[in-house]
Parts: structure tokens; C-alpha cells; sequence
DNA sequence: ACATTTTTTTAGATAAGACTAAAAATATAT
DNA sequence: ATATATTTTTAGTCTTATCTAAAAAAATGT
């Protein structure tokens, strides 16, 4: 640790970090410039740019053409505006009722806003929550995430059953469809058929039977019972 | 109006705009480059720079070295901005547990939120409040805002009562020393004497004689019952 | 193994918003 | 009325975060 470090970051700052946080969580190795661009909609030679800086800052781990490496001071900060970015989407869909699909551009939003005060004020004010209106965990103030085994619905079994927790895709589109379908997160969802012909699914949920694509069952993570 | 016009400007410039509606409420002409550079502690050949900017965006009026006013979609996007500064006041205050202190610094961030929805939604979850935690009304969505006839506590007479409705000065620690004394917007004022000697007051609040100095009631507002 | 393709970095340019220093316009004072 | 002071603008520079185009390094295919 250096011994004066800023705190503080820019919003774009902010950004790189929270995209190396997540690319990172899917491979376990360096993260390549090229996926960050494509992460953040921006040219690779940007990257390289704040890649840089945010070495200097100790941020990050960097060797030219090696991918990049959050430190653990990286990943504290990262796990930091993750966590921010989750409570606010709580807030807007506890409080505000929008409804899940629409939280994430007001919460990219949000989650820049300086000040610790109104994030534990927030925490508190929401009960504490663990879980975003996706399924997905929030990061505690140390930036470490409770993690709960997940599996897809597709990888279950005929006659497995298990708790419906949290979506891959939290993309509109989805999010809406499976608002159509009646499919919420805390269901009870068991499995009556595999198709082998197409890969999709015949469940039961809330007393119905629905069926479900394969597309749709490889976005839709449950808690096994 | 011009025929294409962006409704969206960067936080700089409701920065700017949010300056020229509350320096044009004081004084009742063109707002001049220097005040600008003072409220927003810039320098004034920046403002000159952004001054133009706006003006290119119809937002205000502008001629060198005349000043500038603003024009009606101005003064409608400024009283927007303000609106949302006030109502994150409240939320805060009311929900969040801030003190009328701490509020300012953190609704300056979060009045450049952009997102309609969010703030139509975070009115309604407020109760559609009229006043900010100092008493400042909260203009409507037309950018209107009620009107009160309020005067200063200097000002009355004595034997004269009102309401306490808001403050003048709303740094810290005038809040603070109002929270010491234990003076609280709604609370009922009546000027028990007034000393010529420093032109300080006797008041009775909430059962209580409290003695005012010259600077505490001139930063005061009243309500006359 | 070497040529080709892909990825990454460098170099140079641009835009927004701020600054300093100097020039121009306006206001004030004798 | 004219000299002085103040205010405002202009001109040029800086920083941050982008971009394009070209160069360099690494990966890939035959």
C-alpha cells in the first residue's frame, strides 16, 4: 500500500473497474484489453490508455500485451460500486416500483454517487437486503459476496426440483418475457420433461405447467432443493 | 423554439443554469459574469466560455458584456434541476435519516440524475412535498413553485407571531446552532421584546424564552399568523 | 518455421471544461 | 472629461477521456 492513495474516481474510472471485476469472475486470468473494450462499448486503444492510469493507481496489475489483474484494493473498490449499483436496484424496485427490467440504466447512474453515509443509510433503510431484483448477490461493505450454489434450469434433471434465484441474461427482453410467463424469482420450479428433440422443458410452476425453450431454461439459475 | 433541441445537458451546465436561476431571483436584471464565477467559485473567463455555450442552446440570453438572462426553457430546465435537488433533500431527510445539515452536498449529486421516471416516482413515494427540509419550495413539474408570503424574524414586531418556515442561511452550522437551540421548522415564533441595544430578540418557542441575536433572526423566515 | 492474422500499443488529433495572462470594454472618480 | 479601476472577453494552455491510423507484438495456420 502506498502511502497516500485518492479514494476517490472518476465515473470512467469507475466503469473500467467494475467491467475487469466482472470479466475477471468469468475467466480466472488476466482480463485482455479487447474485452474490455467490447465490455464497455469503447476502442481497445482507450483501454490501453486508462489500463495505465489505473496501474499507477494500483488498481490494477498490468504488463503491456498481459491482460490486466485487479489487486485486492482494485476488487474492494470494484465489489464496492457493484454493491452500490445492487441496493439502488433494490430501491427502485422496492420503493419506487419500477419493475426489474427497467433499474439498470437509473442504477449505473446511481452507483457513482460519492458518499458512504448515504449508502448505509440506504442499506439500513432497505433491510439489509443480499440479493438484487436479478438474484444477484450483494457484495457486503468488505466487498465479499455470500456465495450460494446456483445451477442452470437446463442442467437440472427430469424430476429435479429447486428454488428459482437469479437470471443470466438480465437483458429487457428477457426480464419482460419471463414477466409474461408468470416466471418470479423464489418459485418453486420442478422439472417433468426433457425433450431430447430440442432441449426444452416442460416444469411446473406456481401450479402450472409451462413450457420453457432451451434458450430460456440456460438463463434461469435455481438453487437445487 | 428551434426545431431540434437536446434535452439533455451535462451536469456542468445545470451546474451553470441552477447558478443564473438562483442569482436572477435576487436580483431582478442580468446576471453578470462575475457573479457566476463566484457562486460556482470558477474563474470568469470559464464562465464567459460556458456562457456562450448555453446561449447557443437557447437556454439563455447573452450579450457581451451585458450579462445573461434566462429563457423560459432556461428558467424550466433550472426550476427541473432544482425540483430534483430538493426532493433528494427530502428523501434524504425523511428516509434516509440525514439532518438538515448534511443533505446539500449529496443532493448536488444526485440532482443530475437523469431519468424522468425516477424522480415522478420518487415525489410520489415522498408524499408530493411542497418544501425541502430548509423550507424552500419545491417547484412543479412546469417548473412553478408556490409562492408563501415570508418574512424575516428581524422584521416583526413585537408581540408579533408566525410559523417558523425556513432559513436564509443554510450552511452547517447555522443549521446546526439551530439544533442547539432546539428551533425546528413549524414551530410557532412570537417576538416577546426586541433590544434596541443590539437589536437582538426575546422569543417564546415551544414553551420556551430564548433570547435571538440580530444575525440568527435575520436569517430566519416567518410565516405571520 | 515462416507467413498471415489478430491483438495490443503508440502516436497524434479532438472535444469539454477548466485555467492564466493579456487585451478590450465598461464603470468610477476626481 | 479624462485618467484609473473594474469587469469581461480573448488567446493560448492543460487535463481527461475519447478517437483513428499505423506500428509492434503475439497468436495461428499450414
Amino acid at each position: 500500500m502506498s502511502p497516500k492513495r485518492l479514494l476517490m474516481f472518476t465515473s470512467s474510472e469507475e466503469n473500467y473497474l467494475k467491467a475487469i471485476y466482472h470479466l475477471q469472475i468469468d475467466v480466472d486470468k488476466g482480463v485482455s484489453t479487447n474485452a474490455i473494450a467490447e465490455k464497455l462499448e469503447t476502442k481497445a486503444s482507450s483501454v490501453t490508455d486508462m489500463v495505465k492510469k489505473l496501474s499507477e493507481k494500483e488498481l490494477i496489475l498490468y504488463k503491456k500485451y498481459q491482460g490486466v489483474t485487479l489487486t485486492d484494493f482494485g476488487k474492494k473498490t470494484a465489489a464496492n460500486i457493484v454493491r452500490k449499483h445492487r441496493l439502488w436496484e433494490v430501491f427502485l424496485v422496492e420503493k419506487l416500483n419500477f419493475s426489474w427490467d427497467e433499474v439498470h440504466d437509473v442504477a449505473e447512474q446511481l452507483e457513482h454517487i460519492k458518499s458512504p453515509k448515504l449508502i448505509q443509510q440506504l442499506d439500513s433503510f432497505l433491510g439489509f437486503p443480499t440479493h438484487d431484483p436479478h438474484g444477484d448477490p450483494i457484495p457486503d461493505k468488505e466487498g465479499n459476496l455470500k456465495v450460494i450454489e446456483k445451477n442452470l434450469l437446463s442442467t437440472l434433471l427430469k424430476n429435479e426440483s429447486g428454488i428459482c434465484i437469479g437470471v443470466n441474461d438480465s437483458s429487457s427482453e428477457f426480464l419482460q418475457f419471463l414477466d409474461k410467463k408468470g416466471i418470479t424469482l423464489g418459485e418453486l420450479i420442478t422439472v417433468l420433461e426433457k425433450e431430447d428433440f430440442d432441449d426444452s422443458l416442460l416444469i411446473k410452476i406456481a401450479q402450472q405447467k409451462l413450457s420453457i425453450s432451451k434458450k430460456i431454461a440456460s438463463n434461469l439459475y435455481i438453487q437445487k432443493q
